[in-house]
DNA sequence: TTGTAGGCGTTATCAC
DNA sequence: GTGATAACGCCTACAA
């Protein structure tokens, strides 16, 4: 065995120290009761070998890691890394660790299952695009709380924080209309995804409800390049819309481009365009592009309220669904025609 | 004490099996010897248990904890979120888990280091803007080896992989005097960042060795806004320059929309600009920008391999000081004039 | 306030 | 091939 000690242990310190182990270890425990004297002692011995209690052995006695895994699919768009980035800080704040951990799709999220487990995380997130429901069950397993970060699958393990993506399509046939289209379009996301069905029902819904066709639907990505390719198809023709909704910023963005310089068309005056997540670029003045905030903020917020009360012991109960308004942002991409 | 014991343990498992502990870690160790019919007895008994076998008892024995740490300082620059993607695949995939924490300052990197201490982390990565030698040496005092991503502090634990930040600072000028320009500028990033320094210091060095006037210098941010603001100041006036030389991409790309929308400058025919990273909206059709490749990819790659060669038993010497070139892409905003 | 002792879930070593 | 047994570093009764 691999006996390259790297850190003293409290053993250590109180050796050098010349106390029990035992005050080392209540030198570390707020609240514990030592004197003065031991506790000088034992901090300079600790002082001396740099000394750290260690998690690990804690992790042991209480069952508890103080672990919570991030499982995270992709990060090209904006909204996952700043998601990413607030579960950290905010996790972080409450005293959490964040183990991260990567999965290529819904499915490989089961290859990572036994590694979570066998680190004993508290609880997990699962930021993913697709969740698939047999990797919903399998971790249901293993008992640990598990939030579902826009994927609105649950069980008595799973809760799920997602965003009012059908409310928010609907708004969109609502301000297109308002600002005179008659013709519409939807830039698709992948199929399978949640957020991308929802965004599309909501949308072909109101237009029905209205009296209006349904859009033509072109896509299959959540990327900027996915969007460029769509609007030429959707666009090329002679029937090409007066107003395309896209299933995020980074199509609609990618769509934007594709026609201005590609098809010398101008946003909104011949098309109107509307994205959906509020990343950074819809704000640039280059695209100010029309979108409905994907308020990651909030629904991390949501999520750790629910984190607590899961983790806490005995666990309350809490909601197991939540779902978060998009709030509209009107930008130039849908300006009124002069 | 929290007896709320969630997982089966090996012993659980020998029980139900009716074999020995030892049976059941020997089950689950590779290669080791256990009959057919005890390995089936195990396996039936410790899928009927949902058992994974911990980790946490391990690290004790073995003083390793098969975890790297990742420090990152803010991901509003996609360039970081992509590090952070890569390394988190490129680790997971040597077998190694991910613990990831967020500092937002240099200075707040000392907070988290008695946690990564406790967690026994096996190396750390630092992927911050700034990183203070206070920290670095701080570091030290644990003897955990850590890799500096891109500020070039190195000690006896320490290594550094960075980007030729210098080199491609200098090609900008002979880009920009072989296009035409013949007064410069550059809008800065944060003082104090290694980068920007780096980048400032190779271009006003080229400027010089050629008889070139010093660039004028603006900014402070390595954000959009800030390159926007920047360059509002810099080319109100009559004594514009020619051509912009901005501390990342994130800058540029605010610097063009402040000339195209607030200006009505023409880029590249009125003012050339360049950039660095090469984020994915570097190449957007609607931005077209002139940069320089951050090689993310190639940096990651660096970066585990000397902390293959530090965390090996023994510990391998390895180069402590790499640096990886910086590839000019020639992209619109740098376009001859017709 | 202090020290002693037992145990958390593994792995490695040793007889059998 | 198998089962005891001793660690690993810490926490927590319990006794002094």
């Amino acid at each position: 065995m691999n006996r390259l000690k790297k850190y003293a242990s409290s053993t250590d310190v109180a050796r050098l120290a010349g106390v029990s182990q035992s005050a080392v270890s209540r030198t570390y425990k707020p609240g514990a009761s030592v004197s003065e004297e031991t506790r000088a002692k034992v901090l300079a011995a600790a002082q001396q070998l740099d000394y750290r209690p260690s998690m690990i052995p804690r992790i042991m006695l209480t069952h508890r890691s103080n672990l919570v895994a991030i499982v995270i699919g992709g990060m090209y768009n904006p909204f996952y890394s700043v998601v990413l980035e607030q579960f950290t800080i905010r996790l972080q704040a409450a005293g959490w660790q964040v183990l991260l951990l990567h999965v290529d799709s819904g499915h490989s999220f089961d290859a990572v299952i036994p590694r979570l487990a066998s680190y004993r995380v508290d609880a997990i997130v699962s930021a993913l695009a697709v969740l698939a429901p047999e990797s919903a069950a399998e971790l249901a397993r293993f008992r640990i709380p598990t939030i579902s970060f826009n994927t609105p699958v649950k069980n008595e393990w799973l809760s799920s924080v997602c965003c009012d993506n059908w409310g928010a399509a609907r708004t969109a046939v609502d301000l297109f209309l308002a600002r005179g289209a008659r013709s519409f379009g939807y830039i698709a996301g992948p199929a399978g995804s949640p957020a991308n069905e929802e965004r599309l029902g909501g949308f072909r819904e109101r237009l029905r409800e209205l009296g209006h066709p349904d859009p033509i639907v072109i896509g299959g990505h959540f990327r900027y390049e996915g969007g460029y390719a769509s609007a030429l198809q959707m666009c090329r023709g002679p029937d090409r819309p007066d107003a395309i909704f896209c299933a995020n910023d980074l199509v609609a963005i990618g769509a934007i481009d594709a026609l201005r310089k590609e098809l010398r068309l101008d946003v909104p005056g011949d098309v109107m365009i509307a994205g959906f997540d509020d990343i950074p670029a819809a704000g640039y003045a280059g695209y100010d592009l029309t979108t409905f905030v994907h308020d990651g903020k909030r629904m991390v917020d949501e999520s750790l309220k629910i984190l607590a009360a899961a983790t806490a012991s005995p666990p309350e109960p809490h909601e197991a669904r939540i779902v978060v308004p998009a709030i509209l942002i009107e930008r130039g991409t849908t300006a009124p025609r002069p």
